[in-house]
DNA sequence: CACAACTTACTGACTTGTCAGTAAGTGGCT
DNA sequence: AGCCACTTACTGACAAGTCAGTAAGTTGTG
């Protein structure tokens, strides 16, 4: 400990800030580590393997990260913040733009089957005990139905009620998940019109409200 | 099958049928098996865990099924085996009859949530590079969306095209797999009500065919 | 007896994480 | 400018554990 000079709040020390090429070098790791546990799952994933795609052992990966579990939380947040980057200027859409994003994005995952891969690998993945992206994951459900949710009651412009629009809104992002690991393992599956006709379907549904039939009953 | 009567041929050799006990035995490993690669996924479930549900050794497990891989197999076999004898009597339904089918599933599903469980966590981790449970997957996908497209057909009495109800099939099964995941993740998403709700909206988008607005274009 | 159903004991491959040591910076002081 | 104190970014070795799978031995039963 600081024993001989108890140095009074020490202000001379040092205003390290991390090195410039530092910050680069740990975003390097965590797009091998988002690779790496989109293609085999975090539990199945080894630093190793992660430390490899950027030429250092496992070692220097944990000194950067002190732990693995640390490094998916990192590579999580690393995410968020690129989608928000991506997303800045164009503001995220409410009402009708939302449902149009919605699609597009459905659109533009046929050319990114990695990330898709990783995102469905990483979400059914987080149903497991104690699994550490299971609040990021239960998080992100939670926030995106209530944006969806929101949109579907503006779109309907006041005629439709909170308990429709959360209906709406889980089917919604439950219909986007359920084609995107369906035309993962399948490419027969026509990812963006299925998911366009689904959210469409279930837009119109919504706004109907009660006034349509319940076969199923 | 059943295998209860002791073999009247016996050829030369003994009777190479397995023990009354032993198919039971099977049975219960297979059940442990189940449940771990259901709670843990195959790739983070270990033999020994099973072996120690029905009070053995991992080797023990190994005497039976060979290999972990073989032992999963025949836990997605076993389950396959099951679901038919489920529904034996009462007749598969098509036409209308599946989708209520389908919503009923829904409802008991709430009350089996290790079932959803195994399903979803099983489901996610197929699509990881090389699974042994991928092809399993696959083809179950392609098979209930074959049935569901049928069913939309038989309901629209020819004027859906196979397209159309194509889309509808996966976007069923979609949306039944996301909603699963996202009430396993938190309570107050409400799956049966969800899965009825997208149900009927996708069904009743299906119907109408093209002649329903498109405004996501 | 012969064989099925195990157990015990062990191997080898992998895991994450710790630790000491090293080379290369970085900033302050003279 | 040159040196000192210190930090950063690693490496390589190793600890400690888990895992599937194998081989050989034991027990019980038809």
């Amino acid at each position: 400990m600081d024993d001989a000079v108890p140095p009074a709040a020490a202000p001379k020390r040092r205003a390290r800030q991390p090195r410039q090429a530092t910050t680069e070098r740990r975003a390097e790791i965590l797009r091998a580590a988002a690779n790496t546990f989109g293609s085999k799952g975090y539990k199945n994933g080894s630093l190793a393997e992660v430390a490899e795609q950027v030429g250092i052992t496992h070692a220097g990966v944990l000194h950067h990260f002190g732990s693995k579990e640390q490094l998916l939380v990192e590579v999580l947040e690393y995410r968020d913040k690129e989608d928000v980057r991506d997303l800045e200027g164009q503001h995220i859409p409410g009402g009708l733009g939302l449902f149009q994003h919605l699609v597009r994005t459905a659109r533009m995952n046929v050319d990114r089957p990695g990330i898709v891969q990783g995102y469905s690998v990483l979400t059914g993945e987080s149903v497991t005990e104690n699994h550490p992206a299971r609040a990021w994951v239960t998080d992100r459900f939670r926030v995106l139905r209530g944006e969806i949710s929101d949109a579907v009651i503006a779109v309907g412009e006041g005629t439709v009620s909170r308990e429709t629009a959360d209906c709406a809104a889980s089917a919604i992002i439950g219909v986007m998940d359920g084609l995107q690991v369906q035309w993962l393992l399948d490419e027969d599956v026509d990812l963006p019109t299925s998911t366009q006709f689904a959210i469409e379907a279930i837009l119109a549904a919504a706004l109907l409200g009660d006034d349509r039939p319940h076969p199923l009953d």
